[in-house]
RNA sequence: GGGCAAGUGGCGGAAUGGUAUACGCUGUAGUCUCAAAAACUACUGGUCCAAAAGGCCGUGUGGGUUCGACUCCCUCCUUGCCCACCA
């Protein structure tokens, strides 16, 4: 009679040891103890199914958390949602139910989903930001911000989605579209909330050698987006005037060079300096150009611009120059204006299209660097001589940039200067779906946070949340109506919420203790438990979300909070799976693959070995569903090889696979190669299958146990169903396989018997021979050897040998004369 | 326009400057079966050859360095991602 346990059925497997995993708290972390391990994997959007997209991030970060586990230590992997955020809004407005609980069924879905992977997610951390009882600190960090000078509010021009309804930071505008909705985005002066993040720029910029390991694409971009420019602030006086235009250079050096000057359109000083002439058309153009989208601007890259009538000095020089205004000069940017000179692509272009006679070059090539004369272009870029520059002239461009700043700082012309291109965070949005702003603006007190006694400021439940063009928490009047703190007045709430970044920029914190009371995180625990080790996400957040978090990490620092100044060790970024049809998931393609189908069919393990299989970590490539029948084949070969397992013995050859397959499996999972690891613990279990069939041999017990305990990382449900039943005996407790030690490889064990030597005649490979390993020491024996080999003796034939390359134990060449 | 990454069989992908194509998928043939599926076994880059042995060609293109190059250097082409008038 045939049992029916010796089938692989991952259904009949998979839930029971969740359950009992999660009876016997398997993977809780105890917080007290020192060998912590922090693993953290950025937070999914409740956004209403798991994707495969979360299966392959999430999967890998458990491989990876149930490898460090193994190896002795406590693994902290907790796991929650950033709950706050437009689409819950959206799908609220389209469907007629509340966000909030649109989001909770949603999160309430996805943790089923999750559950059915198998993940080792440490229990009772969650952390949901659309709590009060987390959002009460974001409200405590933005009042601690406000405080200290960080958060404020201003006018600006900012980029408004007009379906939204809400003002979007740069980073979300894509092609001049809204990253949600994809509607034109356009330029509106709005009131708003903003973050000094540029306060932390200096400190947020990456050096040359980081303490911690990110990857170098994330810390450039970082850098990059910083955009650090060290310059100086020179004053050209503006002729007939008391008035004085300050100008941002990087390139002091060719300001004997300086032609014209142009003034970002909305620029204050041009309504000042405008003649009376150029009145109207500078109107004209600061209209045309207010309506431009950022789209256009970037379409048309042709430079437009218009003279103002007004001429300004140049401070070095006393030469007078027409001041111009132009959109490419960024309002943003330095002092909002610039000098043109001929160095320059964008001023020279722009000079040839109105007709501004550009004064001759001041710098000039004829200048070595690195033994090699540069190109005229290399010397404009800074390395060039200086000429026609007064008592400058002759003078390295270096050189000659301190000189001229010294006489102008001594003149009061000019100071030093930095700018940034990076600017301050615009964290207001006027939605209703997320952390309400804390303050409260008095007509007499002007604007006063909310007390920290009053904290949580609860969103309420009852708005309207159409967008109307004003944020929907204005709708509810009742809510909006409260008392000045300092003065008792009567006064109004801000209608505003927080941009969702900000909830994300320290959850990592609030896991040590979601539910903590009196605090925004446990500092003691934080001492212990940050920094994180390993943070598993996605490319896109380099110069969102990771910038953010850093930024939040270093205000923590000032504030005694925390001592540490980057709160992630090492950075992991994870490739994106594709829909079959190789385009990106999106639910309105219609290629979303939900992995429960894949489950329910192979199994949550084939499923899980697949997606650490199929590509590398990092890859972007579309999921091919037929192709995990590969994976599930292998399980259950592993599944069937317990038939062949006894007492045996292990002979050298079986030592010498199970070591190498210690090695690299391991190797490979703490670089983050899993597709390796897994190809690797394939090539093991063909080895030990075709010795297993052709030998007659057995597989010993020992090499099954450790097989088991390879795969348990990867496949966490049928390797403990196999350890149950075969390898523990008789349970006299649980003894998981996922608490078992890591296997070392011993490297006596990983030197093969015999050595095969590559044999080639003049870089081609002929043949190779087999010898003792001692052998293969002497190259004499070696040669002699080698040139035995029919193969190769045919290719030596006629020929002398001129030279022979011998590279121990690998191969050997013979060079031949002709 | 700038920056970064990458181009390897029919496909996903492996390869510290040292036997290119590991591992998996697919395909072909076979074993088993009344049959099919599954499983198992063998083969599976191209080309010359009846076949084998063997030869030659093969990692986007063209060059270079080297005894030896997917790997290092230069040229060009292509694709992807990110940024984009930054003075």
């Amino acid at each position: 009679m045939k049992n029916k346990n010796t089938k692989y059925i991952p259904r009949e497997i998979e839930k029971k040891w969740q359950e009992i995993w999660e009876r016997h708290n398997l993977y809780g972390s105890d917080l007290s103890k020192s060998n912590k391990y922090y693993v953290l994997a950025e937070f999914p959007y409740p956004s209403g199914d798991l994707h495969m997209g979360h299966w392959f991030t999430f999967c890998g970060a458990d491989i990876y958390a149930r490898f460090k586990r193994m190896q002795g230590y406590t693994v902290f992997f907790p796991n929650g949602f950033d709950a706050f955020g437009l689409p819950a809004e959206n799908a609220a407005i389209k469907r007629n139910i509340h966000p909030r609980d649109w989001t909770m069924s949603n999160i309430k879905r996805m943790k089923e989903q999750f559950a059915t992977m198998g993940g080792s997610f440490t229990y009772d951390h969650e952390v949901i930001t659309c709590l009060s009882e987390y959002y009460k600190w974001n409200q405590w960090i933005f009042i601690e911000m406000f405080k200290k000078g960080l958060a404020y509010r201003a006018k600006t021009m900012s980029n408004w989605c007009p379906v939204d309804q809400t003002v979007l930071a740069n980073e979300h505008v894509v092609d001049g579209l809204c990253w949600r909705c994809g509607a034109e985005v356009v330029q509106k002066e709005v009131e708003q909330w903003f973050l000094r993040i540029t306060a932390y720029a200096d400190r947020l910029k990456w050096p040359e050698n980081p303490s911690v390991d990110w990857p170098e694409s994330v810390r450039r971009g970082q850098n990059d987006w910083i955009g650090k420019s060290e310059g100086a602030e020179v004053e050209f006086g503006v002729e007939n005037s008391e008035l004085s235009i300050k100008v941002f250079t990087t390139r002091l050096d060719t300001l004997y060079g300086a032609t014209f000057l142009v003034l970002a359109p909305e620029h204050p000083l041009i309504a000042k300096i405008v003649s009376e002439k150029q009145k109207k058309t500078v109107e004209a153009y600061q209209r045309e150009t207010e309506k431009k989208t950022e789209l256009m601007r970037k379409e048309t890259r042709v430079k437009t611009g218009v003279f103002t009538g007004a001429y300004a000095v140049n401070p070095i020089n006393k030469e007078k120059l027409p001041v111009w205004v132009s959109d490419y000069a960024l309002i943003t940017y330095g002092t909002g204006a610039l000098f043109g000179d001929a160095h320059d692509e964008r001023d020279s272009e722009f000079a040839k299209r109105y007709g501004i006679a550009l004064k001759p070059t001041v710098i000039t090539g004829n200048r070595e660097k690195d033994g090699r004369i540069l190109s005229l272009k290399e010397c404009f870029t800074g390395y060039g001589t200086l000429v026609d520059s007064g008592e400058f002239s002759g003078l390295a461009s270096m050189t000659a940039k301190k000189k001229i700043l010294e006489k102008l700082v001594k003149n009061g012309k000019a100071k030093p200067y930095v700018t940034y291109h990076l600017h301050d965070w615009s964290v207001s949005r006027q939605r209703y779906w997320g952390t309400p702003v804390p303050m409260i603006h008095c007509r007499n007190c002007g604007i006063v946070p909310v007390p920290e006694k009053d904290l949580p400021l609860e969103l309420p439940y009852e708005v309207d949340y159409a967008p109307k063009g004003k944020p929907p928490l204005a709708s509810n009047i009742e809510w909006m109506r409260t008392k000045c703190p300092k003065c008792d007045e009567t006064a109004k709430r801000d209608a505003e919420t927080m941009d969702t970044f900000v909830d994300s920029s320290w959850y990592f914190l609030r896991y040590l203790d979601p539910k903590l009371k009196d605090a925004a995180f446990d500092k003691k625990r934080s001492a212990k438990i940050m920094p994180v080790d390993i943070y598993f996400g996605g490319a896109e957040h380099t110069l969102g979300h990771t910038l953010y978090s850093r930024f939040f990490t270093k205000f923590f620092y000032d504030l005694g909070m925390v001592d540490f100044e980057e709160y992630a060790k090492r950075r992991v970024n994870h490739g994106i799976v594709l829909g079959p049809d190789g385009e990106k998931m999106s639910k309105s393609k219609g290629n979303v693959v939900n992995p429960d189908a894949e489950v329910a069919k192979y199994g949550a393990d084939a499923v899980r070995v697949f997606v650490a299989f199929f590509m590398p970590y990092d890859g972007t490539g579309p999921w091919i569903s037929d192709r995990i029948w590969g994976a599930y084949r292998f399980l259950e070969r592993v599944w069937k090889l317990k038939e062949k397992a006894d007492d045996h013995k292990m002979d050298r050859q079986d030592l010498l696979m199970m070591h190498k397959t210690i090695k690299k499996v391991g190797g490979d999972i703490a670089g983050i190669k899993f597709n390796t690891a897994v190809a690797a613990l394939m090539e093991w279990l063909n080895y030990l299958s075709r010795k297993a069939k052709n030998k007659k041999q057995k597989v010993s017990w020992e090499e099954y146990r450790v097989l088991l305990i390879l795969l348990a990382p990867f496949a966490p449900h049928m390797t403990e169903e196999l350890w149950q039943r075969f390898l523990v005996k008789p349970p006299p407790s649980f003894l998981s396989v996922h608490c078992q030690k890591w296997p070392k490889y011993d490297p006596k064990f990983l030197e093969e018997e015999e050595a095969t030597i590559v044999v080639q005649v003049n870089g081609r490979v002929r043949d190779s021979v087999k010898m003792q390993n001692a052998k293969c020491k002497m190259q004499n024996y070696v040669e002699e050897k080698a040139r035995e080999s029919e193969r190769v003796s045919k290719h030596l034939e006629g020929r002398s040998v001129k030279k022979v390359i011998y590279i121990e134990g690998k191969i050997i060449n013979f060079v031949t004369e002709d």
